[in-house]
DNA sequence: AAAACCGCCTGTCGGC
DNA sequence: TGCCGACAGGCGGTTT
């Protein structure tokens, strides 16, 4: 796809293509705008930031895209492709095309002139530290978790200290750990941080070696399930046995997010 | 100021 | 069989 020429674009959902906090002020203008700024575009390099994806054209231009929950990108070199219901915008390429399907309408792809103006944004400003990232060490973490009176698990699904983690990975993350979800940030001692920067790195290296989770559908760049489902310990398995020590485990709502952990193991 | 809560979305599934 | 409510969750915006 690098090297391409985006020939035309096309939008279908105006809201696809607005900027943070724009969502609700629809305007067909804003589309044809990201239409027209795109065109005779030429795709330079992709790379990502936390959750968020970034394309680079040759000439400085930028795309930041959020996936959300079903957001996905298609590349179809042979041009036999054809849109379906959810395709929110296509790029015509001087090879084929590239489809942004998103069944339910959270994701986006936002355009940006330059990076100076992506930066002017504060679009990324709270996205924080890569959780395999070298700099993400235990005392840094225990730096940010001394400042705060969340709850843990609300500390690991917001982005602004480590970036990446979801639902799926901030319970698995926490039972490997044995720290309860609800436990305060700054409650936790260094040898509990300790061990929970440790389930991180060994968790998400092991996730990604087998190509995530792949729960209802989601799928590989390559169209491939991943695997890393079938390693959940806890994740969507209320009312199990906990695979330690084998009572129920529990259930409970943090931020609105099912919560799934053991009373007795996680402390 | 910080933390908790709400709304956006549609497909799927269980219960009646 | 079909309807209908509950659920799935990232995260910005709003309320507490």
């Amino acid at each position: 796809m690098c090297g391409q020429n985006i020939q035309s674009v096309k939008v279908f959902l105006p809201q696809t293509v607005y900027g943070k906090g724009n969502i609700r002020k629809a305007s067909i203008k804003k589309a044809k705008e990201f239409e027209d700024e795109l065109k005779g575009e030429i795709f330079s390099e992709i790379n990502r930031k936390g959750k968020n994806l970034l394309f680079k054209m040759k000439s400085g231009k930028l795309l930041v895209s959020h996936l959300k929950m079903t957001g996905q990108f298609i590349y179809d070199p042979t041009g036999k492709i054809e849109p379906i219901k959810h395709t929110r915008i296509i790029f015509e390429l001087s090879k084929g095309r590239l489809f942004f399907n998103d069944i339910r309408r959270f994701g986006y792809v936002m355009y940006f002139p330059d990076k100076k103006s992506l930066e002017s944004s504060g679009h990324f400003k709270d996205v924080g530290i890569e959780p395999l990232d070298s700099e993400l060490t235990p005392e840094f973490m225990e730096q940010e978790f001394k400042k705060r009176k969340i709850g843990v698990k609300t500390l690991l699904m917001g982005q602004k200290v480590v970036a990446g983690l979801g639902n799926i990975y901030a319970d698995e993350v926490l039972f490997a750990a044995g720290i309860n979800p609800v436990r305060r940030t700054d409650s936790l001692n260094k040898k509990e941080i300790q061990k929970l920067h440790d389930s991180i790195r060994r968790i998400l290296t092991e996730a990604i070696g087998l190509g995530g989770s792949s729960i209802r559908n989601y799928k590989l760049a390559t169209g491939e399930e991943g695997s890393f489902a079938k390693m959940h310990q806890v994740y969507g398995k209320h009312g199990e046995p906990c695979p330690r020590c084998k009572k129920k485990l529990e259930k409970i709502i943090i931020g609105g997010r099912t919560t799934v952990y053991c009373k007795n193991c996680q402390k």
